[in-house]
DNA sequence: ACTGCATATGCCTTCTTGTGCATATTCATA
DNA sequence: TATGAATATGCACAAGAAGGCATATGCAGT
């Protein structure tokens, strides 16, 4: 991954906290739109951006789409999106994406086991 | 520092060159154009973007601009411009940047060393 | 005051990024 | 095959960023 890339990356807001996100493990763009409060059509956009970057990559499962980094090894990236979470100011903002992130999967899994059925809507894996 | 100020500021390549230039110390515009081999102009607006970025400080020094760091002790700054030396790749120019750095130093220093006088038209400190 | 050197700024153009709106595509299911 | 849900794409536009060229500013020495 081109160094120059990642910068790209991580340079607006917006992307910095779906890779924040996406460090936590794979999410789709529902969960993504609905953690950030945005629309789908922005969301979906800024996905292509960071593919064609390099810095994600996609998968379809069922009508869902689900996305990961593409390469979550990488220590530069790491090292960095670590740094998010002592980031005085910023923090506030990234830790609650990642507590909404888990409140919302965990709701997912909880609505599936009292009803199966809703297996085949959601886009857990 | 705002941290997507941060990332604005590394996500070009020219201005990587230059904070790593910086990292090693001030330097004045003069030898940042002639170690990137770019052109005046082109330098001074790359320094005055990452000024407003907060980035860069700059001070007068006789006819000299004289441009460092502005929060050299940045632990996130640093551990990025660290990792400019293991990046496999780009490491080549990051390298010999610095060691034209010292070359035209050094050089600067022999010629005033041998005949003084130049010591007024010399942008040392 | 005039000259020369180092640096900065203004204007114009081009490329990139971000957004809004409408619409297309893909898949599952009936 | 028609429908709905999830996602992607196309087009138009505004803002930001980078380069080119000319010119302005600031300082030192005469």
């Amino acid at each position: 991954m081109e160094i120059v890339r990642l910068y790209k990356c991580l340079c607006d807001l917006q992307r910095l906290r779906i890779l924040n996100l996406l460090k936590d493990g794979p999410l789709c763009v529902c969960h993504l739109v609905e953690i950030l409060e945005s629309d789908q059509v922005k969301i979906s956009k800024q996905l292509r951006y960071m593919k064609e970057l390099g810095m994600v990559e996609s998968e379809r499962r069922a009508q869902w789409m689900v996305y990961r980094l593409a390469d979550a090894d990488n220590p530069l990236l790491n090292e960095n999106l670590k740094c998010l979470q002592d980031c005085a100011g910023e923090t506030v903002r990234f830790d609650r994406d990642l507590q909404e992130r888990r409140r919302i999967i965990d709701s997912l899994r909880q609505s599936i086991e009292t009803s199966p059925d809703l297996r085949k809507a959601c886009c857990l894996p």
